[in-house]
RNA sequence: GGUCCGGUAGUUCAGUUGGUUAGAAUACCUGCCUGUCACGCAGGGGGUCGCGGGUUCGAGUCCCGUCCGGACCGCCA
């Protein structure tokens, strides 16, 4: 037996007990005479005593001890003449008898603490190490504990959970695929999926019903702080269902999630329009944390010879509360500058200061009197003090433009708390997206959205702006401004599905050797369906109140989409390439 | 494809206008220490300043290229 407790159980109730702890030695405090050694697991921190006078060879031994030596211990749990309050276990001490040095170890080229000295790809490449820190080991447990009420819950609702294969085939919509080839047939590859999508529909037209998987996803695209290559997906769909029944499920879920986990009742989950969205914050996952509202003023500021705002589309700002005498000229420039970033790509901002004494000073006084700016506070409903921001320029640019903004003054203005959490829904996405350069549709969400049933009939009109105005039955759950989840009605008819095929510039030919086998099984009694998929990774960050997904997933990539511990991706050896009919392009390799 | 930031001791970083033998903290090693828990004290070892080229009497510092890491834009139905 190595051990008879953990770590973290040991307790005064304990005090008498002869116990038996394994572990790493996370530190030693060597006073000659006697030696303290923190010994660590995952459950927590014991402090080992060892006594010169009691041992002298057992204190010598632990003396020897370095960190991260793998140690088996037994020993009396003794009351500490010096509490440690910091600790749960912090009242106790094992008095040890016995010392086993199971593995000793290298000295770990960073800290193993809570705040380690350690960068982020040395993290990455000594990972099991970076592992058994307590705060990356919190978040991986915390994962553990989402995905089991997940399941507890969608079971509790008669879901199935049912796995889809992962070689499958390689569609052009959407993101680009990771491609595996086939030694079986040659030349041909399979793909890995972006989402388990078509199956799904399938599983419901096979009768499942209700299904569910918490599922590997695969996209080969660039990476971020929140993008993984590989990722993982709630995904769930049912059938006989309506919008509202999918969003009340879910609802349930997530609140189920937040209460089972975080022991946290979160507020009712309000709805939101897509275009509502757009114009009220600029983005179709707006953070509702805090308002700071976007009001259009092209009304009141056009026509003023302020020939910038007489020639843009829109002209629209935000009221940044009581923020008046926080921001001098040179701070203004400085965010004018941030803002002018090729990252945001503003041509310039407009400010306007309420001053407490009720004057306005602004960077656009010799066009607008006095009244004119009133008029514009009157439409923010500003007190003095407070300090308005106003961009424009096209429509779609300078809403992106001033959410950035919104977000940043956010931040600065502390608006963002940690443990507030705000859910909202967004519906009523736009079905399908004109791309100009390619002269054709897009699917906002993807192929098989069904439009808002009152918009079903206008879907076979061949009229381009009936066409551009047709909403999707789609919605995403928007969690703190970050989209927790998205999912939709399914289309389950052949003729829509391949009037939605031929819209997004599909030939039949296409959409039969694409999508055929789902054309055909909308052919023998499909039901009504419709789903949703949470990104996992996303959720367990925001929960946490954290931005980098890489902390919630056990093995990340890293920006290059490289795993730096095993260091993949890497060559193949020729042999394999040959059996596979491949062949690197070598040449142009080296010229790129 | 692009923008920005970084790369100096095991690690995290400082390093002035280009100028003597490149520093600090921490980690590591040795010694002392019986109540620490970021233990303390004394001492010690540890550097191809990412790599290549250039400018210069002289480069960690300036210039060019390149590699690596991070954040972001494009991209992500």
């Amino acid at each position: 037996m190595y051990r008879s407790h953990d770590c973290g159980a040991l307790r005064m109730q304990h005090v008498g007990q002869t116990v038996r702890l394994a572990g790493w030695v996370q530190a030693s405090r060597d006073f000659g005479g006697m030696t303290f050694l923190d010994l660590r697991d995952r459950y927590g921190i014991t402090q080992l005593v060892f006594h010169m006078e009691d041992n002298a060879e057992l204190c010598e031994k632990a003396r020897k001890l370095g960190r991260e030596f793998v140690i088996s211990v037994s020993g009396l749990v003794r009351e500490r003449s010096a509490k440690n309050p910091n600790r749960p276990t912090g009242d106790i001490e094992i008095q040890v008898g016995s010392l086993d040095i199971l593995n000793p170890s290298k000295t770990p080229p960073f800290t193993i603490e809570d705040n380690s000295d350690g960068g982020d790809d040395l993290r990455m490449k000594y990972r099991y190490l970076d592992l058994r820190r307590s705060p990356v080991q919190q978040n991986i447990i915390f994962r553990s504990q989402v995905g089991i009420e997940t399941r507890k819950f969608l079971s509790g609702e008669g879901f199935l959970e049912i796995e889809t294969p992962n070689l499958i085939k390689s569609t052009p919509e959407g993101a680009r695929d990771f491609v595996v080839p086939s030694r079986l047939n040659p030349g041909q590859f399979y793909a890995l999926p972006q989402s388990p999508q078509t199956f799904k529909q399938i599983l419901m037209v096979a009768g499942m019903d209700r299904y569910f998987q918490i599922v590997k996803c695969f996209r080969d695209e660039d990476l971020r702080a929140d993008r993984q290559p590989e990722f993982t997906q709630i995904d769930c769909e049912m059938a006989f269902v309506t919008r509202e029944d999918i969003l009340q499920t879910f609802e349930a879920l997530t609140r189920h999630l937040f209460r089972s986990v975080l022991q946290l009742e979160l507020p009712p989950f309000p709805r939101m329009r897509y275009d509502e969205a757009m114009s009220r914050f600029g983005s179709d996952k707006p953070d509702t944390r805090f308002g700071m509202e976007f009001r259009e003023l092209n009304d009141l500021a056009k026509g003023k010879g302020f020939g910038i705002f007489d020639d843009a589309e829109l002209v629209v700002g935000i009221r940044a509360e009581g923020q008046a005498d926080a921001y001098s000229n040179k701070d203004l420039n400085n965010l004018t500058e941030w803002l002018k970033r090729p990252q945001i790509g503003a041509k310039g901002m407009v400010w306007v200061k309420y001053n407490p004494d009720g004057s306005f000073k602004s960077s656009v006084g010799k066009f607008y009197s006095d009244d004119d700016l009133l008029a514009w506070m009157q439409r923010f409903d500003a007190k003095p003090g407070d300090l308005l921001f106003v961009l424009s320029g096209e429509q779609d640019k300078t809403r992106k433009q001033l959410c950035e903004l919104r977000l940043e003054m956010g931040r600065r203005m502390g608006l963002m708390k940690p443990g507030d959490f705000q859910p909202l829904w967004v519906l009523d996405f736009p079905l399908l997206e004109w791309d100009e350069d390619a002269a054709r549709f897009f699917a906002m969400h993807h192929p098989f959205t069904a439009p808002l049933p009152e918009d079903t009939g206008k879907m076979m009109s061949d009229d381009h702006e009936t066409l551009k105005g047709l909403r999707a039955n789609a919605y995403d759950l928007v969690i703190n401004g970050v989209e927790i989840g998205g999912g939709s009605i399914r289309i389950h008819d052949r003729t829509l599905q391949e009037k939605n095929f031929n819209l997004l510039g599909f030939t039949p030919e296409q959409a039969e050797n694409q999508f055929g086998f789902l054309l055909g099984a909308f052919e023998y009694g499909a039901p009504p369906h419709g789903g949703i998929a949470f990104g996992f990774d996303r959720l367990c960050a925001v929960m946490r109140g954290q931005t980098s997904i890489r902390d919630f997933i056990a093995f990340p990539k890293n920006n290059m989409g490289r795993d730096m511990m095993i260091d993949a991706p890497s060559e193949i050896d020729t042999q394999q390439l040959d059996e596979l009919f491949l062949e690197v392009q070598t040449a142009r390799l080296e010229k790129e």
